[in-house]
DNA sequence: ACGGTATGACACC
DNA sequence: TGGTGTCCCTACCG
């Protein structure tokens, strides 16, 4: 079985944490004994911090032996009311009771106590069914359907880090893909616009391309017809065609042939995908409009449309599986829209799948192509069932945290590629939970056909949030980038705990390499504790903190 | 240790 | 409709 030997053969890495979490707060026990002496003196004190400023003017007037109290009414860094206080009390970050829950944005409760974090089946909100038996429904009731497995498979979860390359990119990762063929290969993109190639079956093999793009790498996509090229599409207004092995690179089209005229005219390009029957590649930019471009010829076809509100960004395309004809794209306009490629003319999108806010993401199932999974930044991941059925509104609404929109790459939903049923999707999540006095962000396994999750998983030491996340299409891998970082996780039975822990070594590159051998030399340094500190963790038999000492997973599989 | 900042949507006028 | 101020769990760098 090539998974098997591939997994012994697998280099277990250590990571070296890239800073030190910060203790927000560490005086929790405090925060009620503040004494308010009068109203005036509150108002002058305001704070703008809570914590940097409450310490230190009591400290200078002790030295003085000036027993003047300084009150400071705590004021909630949210609302800036007092009486209750919004941040993270240890790992557990406490809401503003003010505003309205940051989880499913509802008021009247906070992220707490939001249904939709406890019990996460509460997370589904069921469309309302419609009996609209249209033609196309009845093509797919026959044709489609059967291929649907009815049976769900058991979950395949991978939730151990075995490959870790720390600061692989100067910048944060914004895409990854795997090879199409090559099972150990790994692009990511990042928001400098270079290419990394990893090969993480050996760890040490792995290039960064960084000549190809100005800035954001947005989207890749390989070659159909040849896997050793991939095509890029950028935020410098270029698509870029990159041979894997030399790196030299072609651009097929460039939206600013006259360079910075300001930032009205500089066009972007986001969305990408390829459609191999047509022989098209196809991208959008941030004035949403859709352009194609000829493989054979490197040609831009025809003129571009406009397929979301003009002015607004696509920021994802789609290209169905099986029916080459339906592209879905998707947009800020609120909105994911499915065309027919024969009859592309603005305003004639077959359908316009309506969301609250931005759409990070709009995929076809990647087997049928007969579903739609879309993530918005409501803080929801939408489901239709069926394409040939009524898409007025979604099958399901799935409350997931995910909607930060500043300083991260947009998170999107990825389905299983592997799934035969199309139900298994992993998405990163930007909200913190508790795991054993540690924040960590966790990345979620969701049954989307029920809104169940069915795995979150973590690692004590990705202490930063995973937003990019990608599931090998044919083994049981997952990829994520965070931050700067990519990991590439296994499922990984008991057994192999206890070899990894003879095994253990670190592998880092770039900056993380010069921090390492400059502090190595003299004192304990960063990445010395957590060694010791992973290491201690694993001598312990495991009983105390089963959680601790391993990535974990938590959830039903 | 702390503070600056890159950076993007959107509400508001 | 465009300019502007605001923003709740970032990550990192100097």
């Amino acid at each position: 079985m090539p998974p098997q030997t591939r997994r012994t053969s697998f280099p277990a890495v250590v990571i070296e944490r890239d800073t030190d979490s910060e203790e927000s707060s560490s005086d929790e026990d405090e925060v009620e004994d503040v004494v308010v002496e009068s109203e005036e003196e509150a108002e002058v004190e305001e704070i703008q911090n809570g914590e940097s400023v409450e310490e230190e003017p009591p400290a200078v007037k002790k030295r003085e032996k000036v027993p003047i109290t300084i009150s400071l009414k705590k004021v909630c860094k949210v609302c800036k009311r007092t009486g209750h206080e919004a941040g993270f009390k240890g790992a557990t970050y406490i809401d503003c009771p003010m505003k309205p829950c940051f989880l499913c944005k509802m008021p009247g409760h906070t992220t707490m106590n939001c249904p939709h974090r406890v019990a996460t089946e509460h997370g589904v909100i069921p469309a309302p069914h419609r009996n609209a038996h249209n033609s196309l429904e009845y093509v797919f009731e026959r044709q489609l359907r059967p291929k649907v497995s009815k049976i769900k498979p058991a979950f395949v979860v991978p939730d151990q880090v075995h490959c870790a390359v720390i600061r692989y990119h100067s910048r944060r990762v914004t895409c990854l893909e795997f090879h199409p063929t090559n099972n150990n290969i790994l692009l990511s993109g990042d928001k400098k616009g270079q290419l990394g190639v990893w090969d993480f079956g050996k760890v040490h093999e792995k290039i960064v391309y960084g000549n190809i793009h100005g800035c954001i790498l947005n989207h890749m996509k390989f070659n159909p017809t040849n896997d050793g090229t991939v095509y890029a599409a950028s935020s410098d207004g270029t698509i870029s065609c990159t041979d894997l092995e030399t790196g030299i690179s072609l651009s097929l089209m460039n939206l600013n042939p006259n360079g910075w005229q300001g930032p009205s005219s500089w066009r972007m390009l986001y969305g990408l995908d390829v459609n191999s029957e047509k022989g098209l590649v196809l991208v959008a930019d941030n004035f949403g409009f859709l352009y194609s471009v000829d493989m054979r010829s490197n040609n831009k076809v025809g003129e571009a449309t406009l397929i979301h509100k003009k002015g607004s960004k696509v920021v994802g395309l789609h290209c169905n599986p099986l029916q080459p004809d339906l592209l879905l794209s998707c947009g800020n306009d609120h909105f994911a829209r499915i065309w027919d490629m024969r009859q592309l003319k603005a305003g004639s999108a077959l359908y316009n799948l309506a969301h609250r806010r931005v759409v990070n993401s709009a995929y076809f199932s990647p087997q049928t192509g007969s579903k739609i999974l879309t993530t918005s930044q409501d803080n929801r991941l939408r489901v239709w069932d069926s394409i040939f059925g009524n898409l007025d509104s979604p099958s399901r609404e799935i409350v997931h945290s995910h909607d930060f929109n500043r300083h991260l790459t947009p998170f999107r939903a990825e389905w299983d590629p592997k799934d035969p049923s199309e139900s298994l999707v992993v998405i990163g999540r930007y909200i913190s939970e508790n795991y054993n006095g540690a924040a960590l962000h966790p990345i979620d396994f969701i049954d989307i056909s029920t809104g169940q999750l069915i795995a979150e998983v973590t690692e004590p030491n990705i202490t930063t949030i995973s937003p990019v996340n990608k599931l090998h299409p044919r083994d049981d891998v997952l990829a994520s980038g965070s931050s700067r970082s990519l990991f590439i996780w296994r499922p990984k039975e008991d057994s192999e705990i206890a070899q990894q822990k003879d095994e253990k070594k670190i592998i880092v590159c770039g900056k993380a390499e010069k921090k390492l051998g400059k502090k190595s030399a003299g004192e304990s340094d960063d990445s010395d504790d957590d060694l010791s500190k992973l290491k201690s963790k694993n001598s312990k038999p495991g009983k105390a903190g089963p959680r601790s000492s391993r990535s974990s997973i938590k959830g039903k599989r």
